[in-house]
DNA sequence: CGCTGCTATGTGCAGAATACACATAGCCTC
DNA sequence: GAGGCTATGTGTATTCTGCACATAGCAGCG
């Protein structure tokens, strides 16, 4: 634990969460793929890094709950692949969470061009 | 009907995590603000709900990373109000975070209109 | 006054999520 | 047979989170 006084560490932003998984569902609407093979797509489509245990470890709760599906590939040589291909249930879900999204997308907008609706211009001028 | 073969369970989903702190961070962009307050707005703009407690919780981790400052209010009636200002910290945070979402953006975008650059059109027609 | 309800902030705790390091294994080239 | 790349995973300590619950100010009401 470095000191508490330290603000702006230089932690480097990882990609993990509902964002990470909802990135890998996106690359499954479209093609099968495995995970070191989405890995690499995810840095190749500028996104923050990501732990690639992170990773194997988010495909597998995504097929716990139905999202995905999946199976051994041993067709090409080197070590076997779990290829993953999108369910109807990840596809459905992939949709209603691209569309909630318009709201946060909306909502930052709305915060660099100063026009928040509902909300006093400014409430306080900050007392410091 | 709750056993582990069933999917899509009906469980709400609750925002959290990057997603809630930097919707927090949009809204102070702008104007200053108080929890109880922010839970609200983050209700009106049609963002999914989200426990008060996290609420609460990450606005003070925010503080304590230098994203935003914070002082109580008791000018108004009724019980004191924990008032939150963004930083200039905040603002380079925030602005960073609306750059990079661009990425996430797009790539969910080219999701559903099938365009992904660099994959093969279909290396597997899912053999199950 | 006691009671209820709304506003406003916060904590305790158990379970989930995660970063980091490390392990395993196939295949290829020296 | 050592080293490097591919590919998938695990162990563990830390952090995060959902839920329940606690605290407190103020207002109305009988």
């Amino acid at each position: 634990m470095a000191d508490s006084t330290n603000a702006q560490n230089d932690v480097k932003p990882r990609l993990h969460g509902e964002m990470l998984s909802t990135s890998l569902l996106a690359f499954l609407k479209n093609w099968n793929a495995y995970g070191y093979q989405l890995a690499q797509r995810l840095a190749e489509a500028g996104m923050p890094e990501c732990d690639s245990g992170t990773i194997y470890r988010t495909l597998r709760q995504l097929e716990k709950t139905g999202m995905v599906s999946s199976w051994w590939d041993t067709s090409e040589s080197g070590p076997a692949r779990r290829v993953y291909s999108l369910t109807q249930a990840g596809d459905v879900f992939l949709t209603g969470w691209f569309e909630a999204l318009q709201n946060y997308q909306t909502l930052l907008q709305q915060a660099f061009t100063g026009m928040i609706p509902g909300m006093a211009p400014a409430p306080k001028p900050k007392a410091d």
